[in-house]
DNA sequence: GCATTAACCACAG
DNA sequence: CTGTGGTTAATGC
């Protein structure tokens, strides 16, 4: 197995920052890297979990069964831990992650993790910090679910992966409308019916998967609005 | 009433 | 898996 060296790891976490090099050497020797396809699962709902997973690079969905059907929470791009809420909060998952591309991720022991936490204050901190804005994001996201149109959702979904998670107006989409109407809590059809508007009026360019910001002035009203 | 919004159903590429 | 069209129910002037 490849020796690990969290010291100069390019994808090094933020909090990650605040270890000493003998942590760093900790953290390497109880950590694992493994590589991911498109569709595999990191992060399994119901399994047993004793590891952090901290997705490296890629873009990963997660999922949770809710009493009707499995529900997309949201999409996400590396570097991010992805599995803290579920390793620290119980013992077994109570989600699921999937790679939507090539996905690099270490999974770290939880119990060297917890180790870091009791005894680095800054790191500690930081863990904190990431964990409360990704509430106030969750606030945040609740309302938007609950209050704005579909139209508004799917303005905001477009920019939301523009912006947040490829960095780039053209881009391709990562999963099917099925499952962007899932995110969106809307309906397959009414999600292409509101896309295939956007393209009408001018606002993206759309080919199947491939889309393209055309006005993203546009759309961001659109999204405010509703 | 009338318009808008969005879900549900059906069907064709 | 996508894209559309028709229908229907709910909601707001």
């Amino acid at each position: 197995m490849k020796r690990l060296d969290c010291t100069y790891c390019e994808f090094k976490a933020q909090a990650a920052k605040f270890l000493k090099k003998e942590d760093l050497d900790t953290l390497a020797s109880h950590c694992a890297r493994v590589s991911f396809k498109p569709g595999e699962k990191i992060i399994r709902d119901g399994a047993l979990s004793l590891n952090i997973a901290y997705l490296k690079d890629g873009i990963v969905k997660y999922q949770i069964q809710g009493p009707v059907k499995e529900q997309i929470m949201k999409i996400a791009k590396g570097p991010i831990y992805i599995g803290i809420p579920t390793t620290i909060g119980d013992k077994v998952n109570h989600y699921s992650v999937t790679a939507l591309n090539i996905c690099e991720v270490c999974f770290i022991d939880a119990d060297v993790f917890k180790q870091f936490l009791y005894r680095n204050g800054m790191f500690a901190y930081e863990i904190i910090q990431i964990m409360s804005r990704n509430e106030l994001e969750n606030f945040r996201t609740c309302v938007n679910r609950v209050q704005k149109q579909v139209r508004g959702k799917v303005a905001e979904a477009l920019l939301f992966l523009a912006d947040e998670i490829f960095e780039s107006d053209e881009f391709t989409l990562p999963i099917t409308r099925e499952e962007l109407a899932n995110l969106l809590d809307t309906t397959r059809e009414s999600a292409c019916r509101i896309m295939s508007e956007f393209a009408e009026a001018g606002y993206i360019e759309l080919k199947v998967r491939d889309i393209k910001i055309l006005k993203r002035d546009k759309l961001q009203k659109i999204s405010e609005v509703g």
